[in-house]
RNA sequence: GGCCCAUUCGUCUAGUGGUUAGGACACCGCCCUCUCAAGGCGGGAACAGGAGUUCAAGUCUCCUAUGGGUCACCA
């Protein structure tokens, strides 16, 4: 049985890397018939806000990466902790101590001044008479000493670290009583019987300590998957000030769920040349073991790419759902699909092409006026009345390709080349010289639309 | 600074001792064309450096350099 977890701190928004590692754990536990859980790491009581984790679902659920059974909140879980740190002192592997905060605060700047580096020295390890006045303790897990400790991590390969190089005895439960961070994961991970611990680079110097943890408290070992950090496009790790780290904020700017999660199921993964996943194809290949060593670089212009390519090819329903966060609803429009092909090659997100969508239903407000001093020459009202004229005499028109055909008659008798009729025509119809086809746009407004753009156009230049 | 991790085109990557080092994005050129795109075809572009091991090294070993992570009563 595979089971993940996501595993975040309520501080802020879901970013992007993030739900990457979210992403990877929800393949694997899928993939698996597992479980994915998700578990709010909210033990410092100061830090933590209920928006952020109403934030992470909604990202999720956007992205549609549905975790099993409620969320888990650490901070309900504080009996549970404090039973283990009281175990731990009764197994005397974990004590007391008394140090005041100033006292660790010069311990440490003498460390530093020397050189070396900074770690608490034991002073209350094995102490046992009576303790200063007036100091609530911490409580410390007592490390070993000159241990090599080893674990197998699924990406990086074998680690292993001297324990007077990385451990001291660090803080399992702070002087209010409150456990602390690497305390906790152990024994959430353990109980909640993990199976596969993926997550962030940066988690990879937290393991030792959190090893120490479970073989203090008799737990066994998850496997540990620590990817590598996502880079912004100078090589530095990605911060919020390179913005675009929001999830929701790829809504915003009109990018789809299945682009953005092809993007980062590729940033630091690949199935040989493929460059395309489904979630199906991505639930049937993902493997956390051939995740890359390195860090790899946010890449916007791959983005965009795969996100045009999903609006090249999503079913006409999902697109107009789609659109209509962008308060486009063409739902109820007869020529709708018309519509949707003529400008989903154009689009690059779903914003642009509810943009463009605004251009060719809503009648143009204003002229570009390049495009007017480009094309509206010599005898555009001549040749656009002479077509709007060969129009009305031609009967009820519906199809573009009805239009085309008509229009090829009209060009033919009066000796006229297609470009000198359908840019004053796109002028007309949407305001500049740029849009699809003229005979798509044409059939999707319709003749009447037409002919009172044309008119329009006509009357103002 | 200690410890740990990494290093193939600008970017994402393929590559598991013998390859003309492959693909994708981006860029450039050509074609197509009613504009803009899309699409098709083509092009330039990489093994961080140095020592080894080996008949043979992008692939194995070591050193150097560079980049990253981490060293809290944060998570």
């Amino acid at each position: 049985m595979i089971t993940t977890r996501f595993a975040p701190s309520p501080t802020g928004y879901l970013h992007i890397g993030g739900l990457r590692t979210a992403l990877y754990s929800y393949l694997w536990a899928r993939k698996n018939e597992g479980k994915f859980l998700l578990r709010i790491e909210d033990t410092d009581l100061a830090r933590n806000s209920q928006e952020a984790t109403v934030a992470i679902e909604k990202a999720f659920e956007w992205t549609g990466l549905a975790h099993d059974g409620e969320v888990i909140y650490q901070s309900k879980r504080f009996d549970l902790y404090k039973k283990y740190i009281q175990q731990l002192l009764d197994e005397d592997k974990a004590y007391h101590c008394y140090m005041s905060r100033e006292e660790l605060d010069d311990l440490r700047a003498t460390q530093k001044a020397n050189k070396q580096r900074t770690k608490y020295d034991g002073k209350y390890r094995d102490f046992d008479s009576t303790p200063p006045e007036g100091i609530s303790p911490v409580v410390r897990i007592k490390s070993p000493i000159n241990r090599v400790i080893t674990f197998t991590d699924g990406i990086k390969g074998e680690i292993s670290v001297n324990s007077d190089d990385v451990l001291d005895d660090f803080i399992i439960a702070r002087s209010d009583g409150t456990p602390t961070y690497n305390f906790v994961v152990a024994i959430d991970d353990a109980l909640m019987r993990m199976s596969d611990v993926i997550r962030g680079d940066d988690h990879l110097s937290n393991t030792p300590k959190q090893i120490i943890v479970y073989e203090a408290l008799g737990f066994e070992i998850p496997k540990f998957y620590h990817v590598p950090m996502i880079l912004n496009s100078k090589g530095q790790k990605l911060s919020k000030r390179d913005g675009a780290m929001d999830v929701m904020g790829y809504k915003d700017e009109g990018i789809l769920p299945v682009a953005l999660l092809n993007f980062l199921i590729r940033l630091g993964w690949s199935n040989g040349d493929q460059e395309i996943f489904s979630k199906d194809e991505m639930l049937e290949l993902f493997n956390p073991s051939n995740i890359n060593k390195s860090a790899s670089a946010y890449n916007y212009e791959k983005l965009i790419w795969l996100n045009s390519h999903y609006i090249k090819t999503l079913p006409y329903q999902e697109l107009i759902e789609e659109l209509k966060y962008f308060d486009v609803d063409i739902s109820i429009n007869e020529k709708k699909e018309i519509l949707i092909d003529s400008l989903r090659e154009r689009a690059k997100t779903i914003k642009e092409f509810a943009q463009s969508i605004n251009t060719i239903i809503k009648a143009p407000v204003e002229y570009e006026a390049k495009g007017c001093k480009k094309w509206l020459k010599n005898e555009w009202k001549e040749i656009l009345t002479n077509y709007v004229e060969y129009l009305k005499n031609s009967g009820d028109l519906d199809l573009p390709e009805e239009f085309e055909k008509i229009t090829d008659d009209f060009m033919l008798k009066n000796e006229i080349k297609l470009r000198n009729l359908a840019q004053p025509l796109r002028i007309a119809m949407v305001g500049s010289p740029v849009s699809p086809s003229v005979f798509d746009v044409i059939s999707i407004i319709g003749k009447d639309e037409l002919i009172a753009r044309v008119e329009k156009l006509i009357t103002e230049k």
